[in-house]
DNA sequence: AGCACGCCGACT
DNA sequence: GTCGGCGTGCTC
C-alpha cells in the first residue's frame, strides 16, 4: 500500500497543494513539515509536506524524490500560522511557508543555459542584438543560470532569446534546482586513542627524522593533556604538525580523527556581565501578578488573550518582558522577543543576554546566512530558549513556544511591505499566540488605534504602566546608563516621576514677532540654559516630506528627481542635490531651469541646516547629526550614540531614529523643530503617526533626576494630535482619532484592501489601474453590498519609485477580501490587506 | 515559474 | 497556407 503526501511546492504564484507518493525509503522519514524535492511538470522543485494522506487527490501520482532535511523544517504550530497568514494576507501558502525557512536553505527553480561547443560563429545579421549579446556572454562565462543572465542583461527579454538560440542549436537549456546554499559546518577533531601513560613507548617508532618524531610526539603530548576531541587547528598550533602527521598517527591507531559539527554563533564574542533581577515597583508588580496568573492559566491549558502592555516611556516594560521570558524558560518553554530592527543595538542584546546567558539567539540583517541557519537549527533543536530579532524572528521554529514579546508594537517596521506575504508581525504574533497556545505581550507607549480598539473590544487585554520609574545612579539596574553617575545637582523643581513638561510654540506668532529663524525664542532660551547647565539637548526633525527642497520664488518650480518625482534635497552646503529615494545626485543649480530666474534656492529644514544655524548661534558647542546620511555605514548608530552618551557632544540633531528607545540621562531638553509636517500627508494614519513619533521623541527628555523639558514648535497648535502630545493625553487622542475613523469608515471600523500597480510607463500604470477599477466596480455591484466602496484609482503619493510609476486603488469595507479571495491574485498587482499606510 | 495549447495577424 | 505574437490554464 502506498503512502501519499500533500506537498506545497515552492513556486511563487502556484497555489494549492499536490499529491505525491512516497518511495519505500522515505516512508518513515517524511512527516508534515518535511522539506522535499518533487518533480513538477518537467522541473524539480522544493516543497513542504503539509500532510500525510492515504488517498491521493488525483489518479496518477509521481514520487517524492528526496528529503532535504531529516528534521521537519516547519513544525505544527508554524503550519497553522502559515495557513492563517495565507488566508489573512491573500498570499499563496507556499510563500508563507517559504518565509519561515532560513535564507539559503530554500531554493527556487532556475534555468541553466549552456553554450553548445564547436558551433560555427553565426553569420552576421542572423541574430538580433540581444541574441548576439547572449551568445557573447555565454562564450565568455560558460554555462549560466537564469539569475546570472538576469543580472548581466537586466530588463531584457532574455528568455525569448534563449529559446530562439536553442532552436538554432547554439545553446541548450534545462531546468535546474540549486542545492541549499547553507550547510552545517564541521571541524575535524583529534583525540588520543591510547592511555596517556603509554605515549612514551612510541617515542622511537614515530618516524625516521628526529624533527618528524618530535612533531608527532608533540601531538600525542598535547592530546594527552586534552583528553577529549580537539579541533585539529589547535593541534597544529600546539605541535607544528600537519594533516599527514595526524593521518600517520591515526593509521598507527594512536589517535582518533573525526568530524564534529560546530554552530556558527554571532554572539560568541559577546562579553556580558550577568545581570541581577531588579526589584519591581508597585505598578510593575501589579502588572507582573496579572501576567503570572495568565501564565499559570496557560500551563493549565486555558487559552489566554494577547496582552497589550500600555506603558509610558521609561515605565519599565522591558523588565516585565524579561520576567515573563524567565518564567516560560522555567516551565521548559521558549520565547520569541521581537524588536524593531533599528532598536536591535548591542545594548539591547546585552541586556537580554545578561539575563539568560547561553540561551539567547539573535537574528538581524547583518548575519551571514550560515549564522542565521545555525541559529534557526539551534532553536529548532530546543538548544536556545530565547530568540531576539526583527519581524522575521516570529518564524523561529521553537518546539515549545510559550511566549512572544512584541516590543514597540506600534512600529510600522513590523509590517513587511517588500515581499509576499505582506504581513504585520504584531498582528500575526497575536494570532500565532492563539494557534500555538503561547502568551503574547505587545508593549508600547503609543499603541496603534487599532490595537487599543482590540483591547476595548475585549479581544486583547490591556495592562497599564502609566508612570515612569525614577532611578538614580545607585539604583539604575533597570535603566542602565554609562553616564548616569554625573554628580550633577538634582533639579528640585521637578518631580522626577513626572513626564517632561511640553511647551508648545506657535511659529506663526514667531513670524509675526519678526523672528524668521527656524528656532523660536523659547527654544533658543531653553537651549541656552540647558547648555549653560552643562546638560545635553536633542533637536528632532520630522524628516518625512520636510527636507530642504529647491524652490524657485519666481515661478514656483520645485526641482524633482527625474526617477522618483520626489523633491531633491540639498545635501551639503557645497551644493550637491540628492534624491533620498533612489540616490540620484546632481549639482546645485543657481538659475531656474524653467524661468531662468536666480531666485531659486533651498527651502525647508534639514538636519544640516539645523546644525549650521546652531553652530552660528553657539559656535562653542559640539553638535552631532544622526540621520540617514551619517548612519549609512555599519555600526555608525552605535558610534554616534556612544559619542553622545559620553557627553562628547552637546546637541544631537536627528530624524525618526531619535524616537527609538534611547536612554540618555543627561538630556534635559528635546526641541521639536516642526511638529506638524507629517500631519498633512495624505494618509488616514498621518495624525496617529505624528502623535506617536512626537510622544516617543518627547519621552527622550528628562529620563533622570535632572528632569526635562520639551519645546514643540508648530504652525498648527490647535490640531488634536499636537494638543494630545503636549498634554500626554493618549486616551484623549485615542477618543478623537477613533471618532474620526468611525466617521470616515477607516480601520478599525473597516478593512482596506489595497491594490497597487507599477509600470515604467505612466500611461500603462494608469490604464491598468482604471481597468482594475472597472473590474472592482463590477464585483461591488454584483455583490449588492453597499457597505464596500472603491477609493481610486489614483496615483500613489510617492508616485514614482525606482523609475516605476505607481497607481493604486482601495476597497474599503467589512470584508473587502471576499471579492478576490476565490480567484488567484491578479498578475502584476501587489495586493495588501490593511497596510499601515496608503502612501 | 515553465510550458502547452490556442486563437488571431504578417510573411513565404 | 505557415510562423509567431502572448492570453489562459495546468503542473500531483
Amino acid at each position: 500500500m502506498s503512502v501519499y503526501v500533500e506537498v506545497s511546492v515552492n513556486v511563487p504564484r502556484v497555489i494549492g497543494t499536490f499529491s505525491y507518493h512516497l518511495p519505500e525509503n522515505l516512508i518513515d522519514r517524511v512527516t508534515p513539515g518535511s522539506m522535499v524535492t518533487v518533480p513538477f511538470g518537467n522541473q524539480r522543485v522544493q516543497g513542504i509536506v503539509t500532510r500525510i494522506a492515504t488517498q491521493p487527490n488525483v489518479a496518477q501520482t509521481r514520487p517524492v524524490e528526496e528529503l532535504v532535511d531529516e528534521s521537519p523544517v516547519i513544525n505544527s504550530a508554524q503550519m497553522k500560522l502559515a495557513d492563517w497568514l495565507s488566508r489573512e494576507t491573500l498570499a499563496p501558502l507556499s510563500c508563507c511557508l517559504d518565509a519561515m525557512i532560513p535564507p539559503g536553505l530554500s531554493q527556487h527553480v532556475d534555468i541553466l543555459v549552456r553554450p553548445v561547443p564547436g558551433q560555427p560563429v553565426p553569420i552576421a545579421g542572423t541574430l538580433n542584438p540581444l541574441e548576439s549579446r547572449l551568445v557573447k556572454l555565454l562564450g565568455e562565462r560558460g554555462s549560466l543560470r537564469g539569475r546570472q543572465i538576469q543580472a548581466a542583461l537586466p530588463r531584457q527579454n532574455w528568455k525569448v532569446a534563449v529559446r530562439s538560440l536553442e532552436k538554432r542549436g547554439l545553446v541548450t537549456s534545462s531546468s535546474h534546482l540549486p542545492p541549499p546554499a547553507v550547510r552545517p559546518k564541521y571541524i575535524r577533531t583529534a583525540q588520543l586513542a591510547i592511555p596517556a601513560e603509554k605515549i612514551s613507548e612510541y617515542s622511537t617508532t614515530l618516524g625516521h627524522q628526529t624533527q618528524v618524531v618530535e612533531r608527532r610526539m608533540a601531538v600525542l603530548q598535547f592530546l594527552a593533556a586534552e583528553p577529549w576531541p580537539v579541533d585539529i587547528a589547535w593541534v597544529y598550533a600546539a605541535s607544528r604538525a600537519n594533516l599527514s602527521d595526524l593521518q600517520y598517527l591515526e593509521e598507527l591507531g594512536l589517535i582518533l580523527l573525526s568530524e564534529s559539527e560546530v554552530w556558527r554563533d554571532p554572539l560568541k564574542d559577546y562579553e556580558v556581565p550577568l545581570e541581577k533581577t531588579p526589584i519591581l515597583t508597585e505598578e510593575q508588580k501589579a502588572v507582573w501578578d496579572e501576567i503570572q496568573n495568565d501564565l499559570s492559566a496557560l500551563s493549565d491549558g486555558i487559552s489566554i488573550q494577547p496582552i497589550l502592555l500600555n506603558g509610558v516611556t521609561g515605565s519599565g516594560k522591558t523588565e516585565i518582558y524579561l520576567r515573563a521570558i524567565q518564567a516560560v524558560i522555567q516551565l521548559g518553554g521558549q520565547a520569541i522577543y521581537l524588536i524593531p530592527e533599528i532598536s536591535l543595538t548591542p545594548q539591547t542584546i546585552r541586556r537580554v543576554l545578561g539575563r539568560f546567558p547561553g540561551r539567547v539567539g539573535v537574528i538581524h540583517s547583518r548575519l551571514s546566512i550560515g549564522e542565521r541557519y545555525d541559529t534557526w537549527r539551534r532553536a529548532r533543536a530546543g538548544l536556545l530558549s530565547v530568540v531576539i530579532g526583527p519581524r522575521s524572528a516570529l518564524f523561529t521554529p521553537f518546539p515549545n513556544l510559550r511566549l512572544i514579546v512584541v516590543d514597540e508594537c506600534h512600529e510600522e517596521a513590523y509590517y513587511q511591505s517588500e515581499a509576499m506575504p505582506y504581513y504585520h508581525a504584531a498582528n500575526s504574533a497575536a494570532a500565532y499566540g492563539f494557534l500555538a497556545k503561547a502568551m503574547v505581550i505587545l508593549g508600547s507607549a503609543t499603541p496603534n488605534v487599532t490595537q487599543i480598539y482590540q483591547a476595548e473590544q475585549g479581544k486583547w487585554r490591556e495592562l497599564k504602566l502609566p508612570n515612569r520609574i525614577f532611578t538614580t545612579s545607585s539604583d539604575d539596574s533597570q535603566m542602565t546608563s554609562p553616564t548616569s553617575d554625573t554628580g550633577l545637582p538634582v533639579d528640585s523643581n521637578r518631580s522626577p516621576r513626572l513626564l517632561p513638561g511640553i511647551h508648545m510654540v506657535d511659529m506663526r506668532e514667531e513670524l509675526k514677532a519678526g523672528n524668521r529663524s527656524i528656532f523660536s525664542r523659547l527654544l533658543l532660551s531653553t537651549l541656552r540654559a540647558t547648555l549653560a547647565a552643562n546638560h545635553q539637548a536633542i533637536l528632532f526633525l520630522n524628516r518625512r516630506g520636510s527636507a530642504t527642497y529647491i524652490f524657485c520664488r519666481n515661478c514656483g518650480l520645485t526641482l524633482k528627481c527625474p526617477n522618483c518625482d520626489k523633491p531633491l534635497t540639498l545635501h551639503n552646503p557645497l551644493g550637491e542635490l540628492l534624491c533620498h529615494s533612489c540616490g540620484y545626485t546632481r549639482k546645485q543649480v543657481h538659475k531656474c531651469p524653467q524661468c531662468a530666474s536666480d531666485q531659486i534656492q533651498a527651502l525647508g529644514v534639514g538636519t544640516e541646516r539645523v546644525e549650521s544655524e546652531l553652530q552660528s548661534l553657539f559656535p562653542q558647542i559640539k553638535t552631532l547629526r544622526w540621520d540617514h546620511d551619517t548612519t549609512r555605514q555599519k555600526g555608525a548608530h552605535e558610534v554616534i550614540l556612544a559619542h553622545f552618551s559620553q557627553h562628547r557632544a552637546d546637541v544631537l540633531i536627528g530624524t525618526q531614529m531619535l524616537a527609538k528607545g534611547l536612554d540618555l540621562p543627561l538630556v534635559t531638553l528635546v526641541g521639536v523643530i516642526l511638529a506638524d509636517i507629517s500631519i498633512n500627508l495624505p494618509d488616514y494614519r498621518s495624525a496617529e503617526r505624528t502623535f506617536q513619533i512626537l510622544t516617543q521623541v518627547s519621552g527622550r527628555a528628562g529620563r533622570s533626576t535632572l528632569g526635562g523639558n520639551v519645546v514643540l514648535q508648530t504652525y498648527q497648535p490647535d490640531h488634536y494630535a499636537i494638543q494630545a502630545v503636549t498634554q500626554h493625553d493618549l486616551a484623549g487622542f485615542y477618543r478623537m482619532e477613533k471618532e474620526y475613523r468611525r466617521q470616515l469608515r477607516y480601520p478599525p471600523f473597516s478593512h482596506l484592501l489595497r491594490m497597487e500597480y507599477r509600470h515604467h510607463q505612466s500611461e500603462q500604470a494608469e490604464l491598468a489601474a482604471h481597468q482594475m477599477a472597472a473590474q472592482a466596480q463590477v464585483w461591488l455591484e454584483r455583490s449588492e453590498r453597499r457597505s464596500t466602496d472603491l477609493i481610486g484609482p489614483a496615483p500613489c503619493y510617492f508616485a514614482r519609485e525606482k523609475g516605476l510609476f505607481r497607481w493604486q486603488l482601495i476597497l474599503r469595507g467589512p470584508d473587502p477580501a471576499q471579492f478576490i479571495s476565490d480567484s488567484p491574485l491578479p498578475e502584476g498587482w501587489k495586493v495588501e490587506m490593511d497596510p499601515p499606510n496608503l502612501l
